[in-house]
DNA sequence: ACAGGCTGGTTGACATGTCACCTACCGTAG
DNA sequence: CTACGGTAGGTGACATGTCAACCAGCCTGT
């Protein structure tokens, strides 16, 4: 129980103003995003990783890895987006237990109306307010923090062989 | 309909990363938060909000505007952690129709035991990763960002005289 | 072949957040 | 005082996400 090293000012400021940055962002891009394209911003990744993908299809588990969604969650939202016609699923040929999403038209039509205004959004909200060298050191500080949270990370499956072995 | 202009190389690396961080970091700070202290993220900025606070007490619409949360949304949310026993609602003196939350003992032993785990995770996980430099550059950086948002921002209840009138 | 464990995906119950609407109260104009 | 518009907060229906089972198909050892 040693006494705890509390933020200091710099520090507390730049927790601070990255959770606050986290939530204006979100509420503003989700809003744009629902407004100009009917679009929420997960159905905006599906549909963006999907048509970034040769083929416009995806193993579920590899969509939701991507993701770094849980599969249960996944399958809820493709429900909802089969539905609405922007996806189907489709069986898999090689593992009888899995399915694949696939891109409708509708589906690409979507993220295609939908890219130009969100990209634009992130650059105005965002990206255009950076200098480059922040831009990178964006990129280079938030690459370290994943790469360390995904290293650490005991993903359900992991071996037990972990260089951190429950600290 | 000009073309718009996409994210170059290093554009996308900070956009995708912060986005990345951003799932990451919340997933593994939610996860010790539980483990350790039996809160989700909400509760403690709830708690951490009013324990800040002389008195430990604050209007429902002061505390619901920090936070940038609605007001039906804090409303909920206080009725669950009044059965748990972390706050309480009072009458507000000043304004009949007010209310005014207060943190319990138990809310403010709740807060005080989990604050410095919760410290310690946001260190090993974000801030120690960075240098000195990044850590400014953030607060800088996010700090730019959340003005610009905040500035930009239509509150329900905002006068018609804006600078940008629906561009 | 087949038992047993693992993986991929789904489901239902529940927790949480959002939206539209409601009521009570404030403040001001007449 | 009374009418009226605006604000504080609460409520219920619904959308979304989580968690714990669950089923089906794969895989390996015998």
């Amino acid at each position: 129980m040693t006494e705890p090293r509390w933020l200091d000012e710099r520090e507390e400021r730049a927790w601070r103003g990255y959770r606050r940055m986290r939530r204006l962002l979100d509420l503003e891009l989700a809003r744009e995003l629902a407004q100009d394209a009917g679009l929420s911003e997960p159905d905006y990744d599906v549909l963006s990783d999907l048509s970034e993908t040769p083929g416009q299809r995806l193993r579920l588990s590899e969509l939701a890895d991507r993701m770094l969604w849980s599969r249960s969650r996944l399958s809820h939202h493709l429900g909802r987006m089969q539905q609405r016609g922007l996806v189907t699923r489709e069986e898999c040929t090689d593992d009888g237990r899995g399915s694949v999403v696939a891109l409708t038209p509708a589906g690409r039509q979507a993220i295609e109306a939908a890219a130009p205004g969100h990209v634009a959004a992130v650059r105005r909200h965002l990206i255009d307010l950076l200098s480059p060298e922040e831009v990178t050191a964006l990129g280079t500080l938030t690459h370290r923090v994943v790469d360390q949270l995904a290293g650490s990370r005991r993903p359900p499956n992991a071996a037990a062989t972990d260089p951190t072995p429950e600290g």
